[in-house]
DNA sequence: ATAGCTATTTGACAATGCAAGGTAGCTTGC
DNA sequence: GCAAGCTACCTTGCATTGTCAAATAGCTAT
């Protein structure tokens, strides 16, 4: 797949996965890999960031199976920011359908 | 809007915009700035980038209202790079939203 | 000649995905 | 006990690609 469809797009992805229910860093790209192939080397700074800008609070928890799991919680902001984000998806996404379907049309 | 959304979208757009017919590079930016906005030093180096990989052929012709002008002419390589990314692009969106709806049902 | 439009090009910059690698806890089998 | 393999987290350096700002230049109208 090409890589530079996903850049803005995973964080939306990210945000609205968290804002469904707390989840941890692995375990969340467990989820979004069921949608598109992504790495783990995304994922990590990109929730660094998002948590930098107050969209998230962490928390740590201990693992049945493993070392601590980090687990991420969406803030008010977060929620603007995913709502906001998700606007503007839509938004873009259909404009870009348009616009390839009139470019079928008229020569 | 996000300007991350558009990286690799803007290539899709372009090559599917030449495919119509040939066009010059203002009016290449004018067409697309009608679905999202868009700069001319991104479409510039993009035009250049998509010829040196034989996408597109190009050649002068004079205006009868300024400089004159490049015009791009896709090629059969373009054509098939276009189908490739159009599909891709299709299996993208699509994996999106249907990754944001399920994200909106179960908790 | 001055302003404004058309048209192309370039360079420095910023955002972000990825490969690769590192750290560490836990479980299983020898 | 200890090596292998899984879970889990994190970081560094790199490549790609869009953005901004500016430079260049032809043409038209005032």
């Amino acid at each position: 797949m090409n890589s530079q469809f996903k850049k803005g797009v995973l964080e939306l992805m990210v945000l609205k996965t968290v804002r469904r229910r707390d989840v941890y860093g692995y375990e969340l790209v467990e989820t979004i890999r069921q949608a598109i192939d992504v790495n783990e080397g995304t994922i990590y700074p990109l929730l660094k960031r998002l948590t930098n800008e107050r969209y998230f609070e962490t928390y740590l928890r201990e693992s049945p199976e493993g070392p601590p799991r980090k687990y991420y919680h969406i803030t008010a902001a977060g929620i603007l920011q995913l709502d906001a984000l998700e606007r503007e998806w839509d938004e873009f996404h259909n404009s870009v359908c348009e616009f390839l379907k009139e470019m079928n049309e008229r020569g």
